[in-house]
DNA sequence: CAGTGGTCTAGACCACACT
DNA sequence: GTGTGGTCTAGACCACTGC
């Protein structure tokens, strides 16, 4: 399973196990015991023993699972807490985190208007233009981690801030995970769609990666924009990924930016 | 000084402090003994006690500094180190963190090729076009936290990578602290600007936001990056500020992406 | 070797939420 | 009140660095 032994290191009466077992074999790689348990933790997400929005065991049951003391499982959910995957929450426990009951929705979505309002845009309107089911182009598929070929979901949509288009996007989704998605679905939900995956699919999008770069608006994104053609455009390519960085998602969009910027923090 | 009280709670035998102290008053805030210690170690940072590359004392030696445990001024480390403030080295210390050593140079630079080479690019050739003082525009000093008429410098660059231009970039940095940065040191130095920063006038930028936007290239900025006039043009807007959020550095960048793209991580 | 950060434990107590 | 996460402590031992 893990890269390292588990950690049970059998009847000790005293302390610390941190012993590594496997004298013998090719383990030179030591990993302290709370990533152990992270990594187990993150197996059972995984697993989908707990789904997100539900409570996880509380630090003792699973200090007790595990056999190591609540400060160790402590400092694995602390990481864990801190890459977003779990949430705590004082005096009610830690819960598996979720794109719908978050309060900070849209989380990766960092679109926003120039100043003032804020956030208080609200989750703008969604039209789709497009769904359907295709085989995977070469570089879709490379992206995506697939095979060309492989079916995937080809979607089409259209977000509008205040009846404005604003963003003009192409999602591209593997065909297995994903099977039974429908335009229908699409289109009746409201929230965010990341949300949706989550309940329909149980997939959940953990981490993802951005690639901007400005361009000009064409001949067929221009008009669903309502801008000029030429116009300046930021190109964002996404690639999402769940739980141990699977790629899950690739979603091409346009943005307008002429009342809207993209935020971004450097730390 | 700080918003709590200080952690000392006199003579203690027995172990936690945690008293708040000063029951009349109007501090409802609480704040834990780390979080304490922490904004003591950010003053000290602050007022140049620890310079960018020095090593900070031992977590033994400001724990009997700060009449807490060991274990309580590393979960304030711990935080510091997580803000990219101080860097832990095992078996030799804890640094103050600095742009010069940290082999992630350019850390605030997410242009990057489109492919391969990743980032074998190195620091790509330096161009000053200009570097003059003005008394700040409104917009400019609200932007610095300034007031209007205040002296700053303002600093026209061009980077390049293989001899083809990619960023045109204008600066402003508030002319108090950074009084006598002249073209001729900007010019002679190598390796990061903010590295220069540090060594020269002790400003450290810690954080950074930026605003993206779409522009067409116009007649002015056109030549300087050698493209056509028109051509679509990321335009970043960042703010960079030193510890305690104090905005320090104004910058407005255009950056080529026909060859290269911004680069942004989302979790 | 001594000194530093890194891990692990165990137990005490505080703050918060639900019942 | 009970149970949860949050803080603080104290001490033991491990891993790495450099003298």
């Amino acid at each position: 399973m893990s890269q390292n032994t588990p950690p049970h290191s059998a009847g000790n009466t005293t302390p610390a196990p941190q012993t590594d077992g496997l004298t013998g074999g090719g383990t030179p790689a030591f990993s302290p015991l709370y990533q152990q348990i992270k990594s187990l933790i993150l197996q059972s997400l995984q697993a989908g023993e707990w789904k997100p929005g539900d409570t996880i065991p509380s630090e003792f049951d699973l200090a007790a699972r595990f056999k190591v003391s609540q400060g160790t499982v402590r400092k694995a959910i602390d990481e864990l807490a801190a890459d977003n995957l779990l949430v705590r929450r004082q005096g009610k426990g830690t819960f598996v985190a979720t794109h719908a009951e978050q309060h900070i929705q849209y989380r990766f979505l960092r679109l926003q208007p120039d100043e003032g309002d804020q956030r208080s845009e609200g989750p703008a309107e969604r039209n789709i233009i497009e769904c359907r089911r295709l085989r995977a182009p070469a570089e879709i598929a490379r992206l995506l981690g697939l095979r060309s070929g492989d079916p995937v979901l080809q979607v089409r949509r259209v977000l509008a801030f205040h009846g404005v288009p604003a963003i003009l996007e192409d999602l591209w989704l593997p065909g297995v995970p994903f099977k039974g998605l429908t335009v229908e679905t699409l289109a009746a939900d409201r929230g965010p769609m990341y949300a949706l995956f989550e309940t329909q699919f149980g997939v959940r999008m953990v981490r993802a990666e951005e690639k901007i770069k400005a361009v000009a608006a064409d001949a067929e994104s221009a008009p669903l924009l309502d801008v000029a053609q030429g116009t300046p455009l930021l190109s964002v390519e996404r690639i999402a990924h769940t739980y141990n960085d699977v790629p899950m998602e690739l979603r091409r969009g346009l943005y307008r930016t002429d009342t809207h910027h993209y935020r971004n923090e450097l730390n």
